[in-house]
DNA sequence: AAACTATTCAAGGATACAATTGAATAGTGT
DNA sequence: ACACTATTCAATTGTATCCTTGAATAGTTT
């Protein structure tokens, strides 16, 4: 029992590197991007709101723990997750913790209860509403994230081109925005703005990785190198 | 952005929370033990290898994190996952590791690659195999394991008491063991120990959490309180 | 009431971690 | 070769965490 007992003890040791990984909000956050698509260390520093030489530590330490793989182009490095099981256990994660810690309910009650919550219509069937025509689906992550991977026959319109797009747009036709997920807020403020144009938006609060977890198809509109 | 920006910052502080529980080998080895079942302090303390008080001090923590809860009776406090969905989420981090960390890999591999392993039985079939009598199936976790959840028809056999059953069993029918699951050391032991004195044994490395996701029936044989 | 038990609390020192800063590295463009 | 850029490294400081120790609490038994 003592030199398996050992093992044992190092077995233990091993999985809190991953727990490690997932301890501090930063990385957290790090990871959630990273979940939309892979992109450079400065793009996710100024997306998080992190010194860059921080998020270099940071996704040292992810990398550390294998969830995530960096990769250098040029003068870039793109980071990306290492693994679709990395995703799996972030959505895990999330899912606990909106099961169980009173807090995080709270926090996305005040995103679900907003008017701009989509409940109504059906997922599965909103692809087939928007392929008529019906509904106008748009994208409303930086362009970045669009490329990366997004819901078949959206349009990218990201937050902050929305304006020039009012012109585009019937005031008629439904819109359903999306962003990043439930906790984002990018398709929360998109929905604020089109409503106060007289648009009749919508929100949904699935994500990509959401969709993707429910096995739906995913468009990518990036050149595989 | 900013007031909701604010808003996912404590988000994301918030599933920090869950990430700090599960940093620490320690606290992993004690929620993987109430995978098992519910457990006191110092029945969970003794078998950890850690101090009472520190053991407490890591089931609060694990408490704070909504992860576990504790109920008092009489003079002891019996500890419990708080939700199944805590032991999903375990078995969800044990695969990532599984899967990604190259440590954990090699670590299972030699309980795996020992031939007390067992990888000709299937399992959907064991259990009728076992209601025939074709095979015995023994528990060798501690007998308070077995009462909290075993699989039907299995016998208790502590590891410990193992010595005591080897006049009751025929030395031609296969037996078939199991305790906590991949990374516990019981059943090969148990195992070892069986085919010294001449028995027919294998190990199935599965326990009663993964049995349990399968879907597959759990017995109890604890009265209820 | 007194002795005893399981658990928790509180304080301490050693260790590990997070964020900042400034320098170093590696690659690009002129 | 030169200036320039994205990223990483190294050193520092403040803070949080881990474990131990000894005392406190709550409940049981005699």
């Amino acid at each position: 029992m003592s030199a398996t007992g050992d093992l044992k003890k190092t077995l233990y040791e091993q999985l809190a590197r991953l727990g490690k990984a997932v301890a501090s909000p930063a990385r957290l956050e790090l990871l959630d991007l990273l979940c939309q698509g892979p992109r450079t260390v400065e793009s996710l520093a100024h997306e998080a709101g992190l010194s860059v030489a921080n998020a270099s530590q940071h996704l040292r330490v992810l990398h550390g723990a294998r969830l995530v793989e960096g990769e250098k182009n040029g003068l870039f490095v793109t980071y990306r997750l290492a693994d679709p099981a990395v995703g799996d256990f972030f959505q895990t994660l999330r899912a606990l913790g909106e099961k169980r810690l009173a807090e995080v309910d709270a926090i996305l009650r005040e995103f679900r209860e907003a008017p701009e919550s989509l409940e109504a219509i059906e997922k599965e069937t909103l692809l087939n509403r928007v392929k008529k025509g019906e509904v106008i689906l748009i994208d409303v992550r930086p362009a970045e994230e669009y490329r990366a991977g997004h819901i078949p026959f959206a349009m990218s319109v990201p937050l902050k081109e929305l304006g020039s797009h009012f012109a585009k747009l019937r005031r008629r036709q439904p819109i359903v925005a999306y962003c990043r997920g439930p906790y984002c807020v990018l398709a929360v403020e998109a929905v604020k703005q089109l409503r106060a144009k007289g648009f009749r938006a919508a929100r949904m609060d699935d994500g990509i990785a959401e969709w993707r977890a429910r096995g739906l198809p995913v468009a990518v509109s990036e050149v595989a190198k």
